[in-house]
DNA sequence: TATCTTGTTGTACTGAATATATTTACGGAT
DNA sequence: ATCCGTAAATATATTCAGTACAACAAGATA
């Protein structure tokens, strides 16, 4: 599953016409974590970061909408994976099987080393205004797919609450899943294992004894 | 519970000094409200809120943050009262069930009339920048607060997932909840068997054969 | 060479949010 | 009545994210 060649914009070897990119994505991820490590994410403009990469302005919003996608592309990309996973889970398995196996097959994206950014330097998420909306845009793009999923797998006859309750535990497992594996600091092994241990505390459910 | 004076520094009715208030956050509100059903809320500047308010441009920052919390002013007022009903169950009573009861009393605040609007208006807090910004903020708020009531209940001795785990699922199974209420539409009752039949599906958890 | 496609640049603009100094309106004390 | 402290309201200026759009640059294609 590793190398599969992605209808991803960049990647593709396909022959490109008109002006060749004279930027990219990654380009403008280092010039912006480079600074905002020097001067913090506020204190960091989105000229600074152009000036940085040597591009201009305008260029930025042609790679990012928004000054906040620069700490989401590693996540951004695994979202893409998601609903092939979610496709490829055989059509018995319960729903939450199947949307843990799917979870944990994205996780494997991301190894020891590869940490998003945004979890390391979590507590600015809580006190800077765009951080928080790039943020709840990437949740709501998880929650709707893992939705529509059990939506669908579970029928027209189910009621509008099960599949939304399914999405959500199951982002929140992730969610705390990849919060604790990114304070684990460097024992921290692969992702894989924590949301194996919140998806699981999960199906068998609170009902033990604390 | 109803009428309990609470601190709130607007109802309070304790000796004022300096130059009483012209405005408030009601009434900000409603002028915001009214425009956005007129303009919609991309549409309506903070400059037309403060105009029909008949208050300046400064007035509005004096009351929120930023244009997005006039959603959530019934929503920051429960907040205050989540950590009064967490203190109040009782030490021996499971982590889980304890947020539960609190989060059902917390609940009871939302009639079948007083449906935040935001709610009702929810597709849009998927395409407005603002509004996932501020919705986050609410989010982060309820969460940690239940997070460390669960850290603290579990003791020392408990792992960092655990907690993170209760909390975030708890608020899965609340916003899934209000969610589900909203879009119920007329027919809606009161919000809390809603929240009562999420969180319980959760602390039986997902075995079942969906 | 002409044309099409696509990336990049420059310019101008909107509007949210911040900062700060100033003014207004009240209660309380002298 | 007059001053004083407090807090609300105002006025003004600035920063910066995000949008819109026209013009230009650099390649492929024919």
């Amino acid at each position: 599953m590793s190398p599969t060649p992605e209808a991803d914009p960049e990647a593709t070897t396909q022959v490109r016409r008109g002006r060749p990119r004279v930027s990219s994505r990654d380009v403008l991820e280092d010039a912006a974590c480079e600074l905002f490590i020097e001067k913090g994410y506020a204190g960091t403009t989105i000229d600074h970061i152009t000036q940085r990469a040597g591009v201009s302005r305008g260029t930025f919003f042609n790679y990012f909408t928004a000054k906040g996608d620069v700490f989401w592309v590693h996540v951004d990309d695994s979202l893409a994976h998601l609903s092939a996973h979610l496709a490829a889970t055989s059509p018995e398995a319960p729903v939450m099987h199947a949307i843990s196996e799917a979870l944990t097959a994205v996780a494997q994206d991301f190894g020891p080393r590869k940490v998003p950014w945004i979890l390391t330097q979590y507590p600015i998420i809580g006190s800077v205004h765009e951080l928080q909306a790039s943020a709840l845009t990437r949740l709501i793009s998880y929650t709707e797919i893992l939705r529509a999923f059990a939506a669908t797998r579970l029928g027209p006859a189910a009621d509008d609450l099960t599949p939304r309750l399914m999405a959500y535990s199951a982002i929140s497992a992730l969610v705390a899943a990849a919060q604790t594996w990114a304070t684990a600091g460097s024992s921290r092994g692969s992702l894989v294992p924590y949301v194996e241990s919140a998806m699981a505390s999960f199906i068998r459910g609170f009902n033990g004894e604390n």
